[in-house]
DNA sequence: GCATCTTAGTGTACAACATACACTAATAAC
DNA sequence: GTTATTAGTGTATGTTGTACACTAAGATGC
């Protein structure tokens, strides 16, 4: 049913019509006080010049998962995220050219980590706090708006909020990250009791550096004891 | 890039390959101790004679959901399905035809309310039991275990059991489905007193029929009530 | 080196919720 | 009316969540 003819278009002919099926990213990234999505600017039709999603066609020789880390890394530069699988979205219009369907990732990445650079189908690259986000091309508002949803959910009964911070990390940053994510504000001693009782980070004999008040001790989060309790029926939770 | 040729075979050709897109669906149903999945014996190759989920080929003209509601009538006559998406599965091998991405979907029936029956690449049509599933086609059962998960995590803290039991049930039908699905005992009296706190169920003035014992007072939930409560940021949780 | 500023780091009392547990009441079948 | 079977109910205890405010440490500027 395929016709040869490997890199570049060529013709491939298919007994059935098939929707093409892309994959998109949702890349969140930790600033200051608030949380920030990536997101391109189009270099080509349809809806050129507009805000959206990395993302891409999904090639046969590739799984979902490469394809939206390699699309990810073609177009903005950004490698080593933590990657999930969000969600997949199929409206008959959300293409103006043909049916696309699309598997929709969303990451997690270290902002400071990572030089954006704009490349490929990108005609720039940039992150945008949630709530100043341009208009997006196609169904992207939706998707973004989905994986809000999800990372709020996911966050408190799974340690992936450590994605977004560095590997050695205050108290205090921890419970900024929560309160930027759940959007409301958490009191410093229960937070440090619970997430201290759960036994899952480490002290380490750093502090902080560079800053101009009592520097706070830096932690590490024990990922290997995390996999193994929760192999024993564990479930984290905040 | 897409030449015309509507229902039928034809020739669509396009200027890169495509994966081909599939929809399958686990069903799960309540059988009086024990969860069942719905199956199909393939009629054609590949995987011949094989049980394999319902499912089938995406069109161009009809969404995800549509078409998993589409192949599980077609399939098995299955209908009125509460259904959600599960996870899309890419692995390069997962066909050994070609490349076939499919969007797996779960649904849940109310056992007594379907008469199964086979039709079009469906040899047989049967429930089985979680414990004694025969070996499936392509990774279905990979498809299935994710299903399994996903439903014992939803049920703790979305009212999704009750789109397994009839419109009336009893205290005791819906405390077994949790311990069903849960795999573990529930307090009888504990279970009570947490499910009517909610002020979910409303109390009608039938009892059970046919029984050979006290009869049970029917409950339903109340679907309005809930969506209210949940707007307002309820959250429901055995 | 002292005063000031800023954040780090800590404990307790109370309320809410989860858990463990056993008997009487109702109805059907005979 | 006797028996069998499940329905239906409350309390005491432990565990967890929540509310709340001060001292300690270090950096900076005088």
């Amino acid at each position: 049913m395929t016709s040869p003819g490997e890199p570049g278009p060529g013709t491939f002919t298919y007994a059935y019509p098939r929707p093409a099926l892309t994959v998109d990213c949702v890349v969140f990234g930790l600033d200051v006080d608030d949380l920030k999505v990536l997101l391109i600017q189009r270099r080509l039709e349809p809806h050129q010049h507009m805000w959206a999603l990395p993302g891409g066609f999904v090639r046969l020789d590739e799984t979902l998962p490469d394809a939206a880390r390699r699309e990810l890394a073609e177009e903005s530069g950004i490698t080593d995220v933590y990657l999930e699988q969000l969600y997949t979205f199929g409206a008959l219009d959300r293409d103006p050219r043909e049916r696309v369907v699309t598997v929709a990732y969303y990451a997690l990445a270290k902002l400071s980590d990572h030089r954006i650079r704009a490349a490929t189908d990108a005609e720039r690259v940039a992150w945008f706090a949630l709530d100043g986000l341009p208009r997006l091309a196609f169904d992207h508002a939706k998707i973004v708006e989905r994986a809000i949803e999800r990372l709020r959910g996911k966050v408190r009964y799974a340690p992936v909020g450590f994605e977004l911070l560095p590997p050695r990390f205050t108290l205090t940053q921890l419970q900024r990250l929560y309160e930027i994510i759940l959007m409301q504000p958490l009191d410093k001693r229960n937070f440090r009791k619970k997430l201290l009782s759960m036994d899952l980070l480490i002290e380490t004999d750093e502090v902080e550096q560079g800053v101009r008040h009592r520097a706070a001790r830096l932690y590490r989060f024990d990922k290997k004891k995390y996999e193994k309790l929760t192999r024993q029926g564990f479930s984290f939770a905040i």
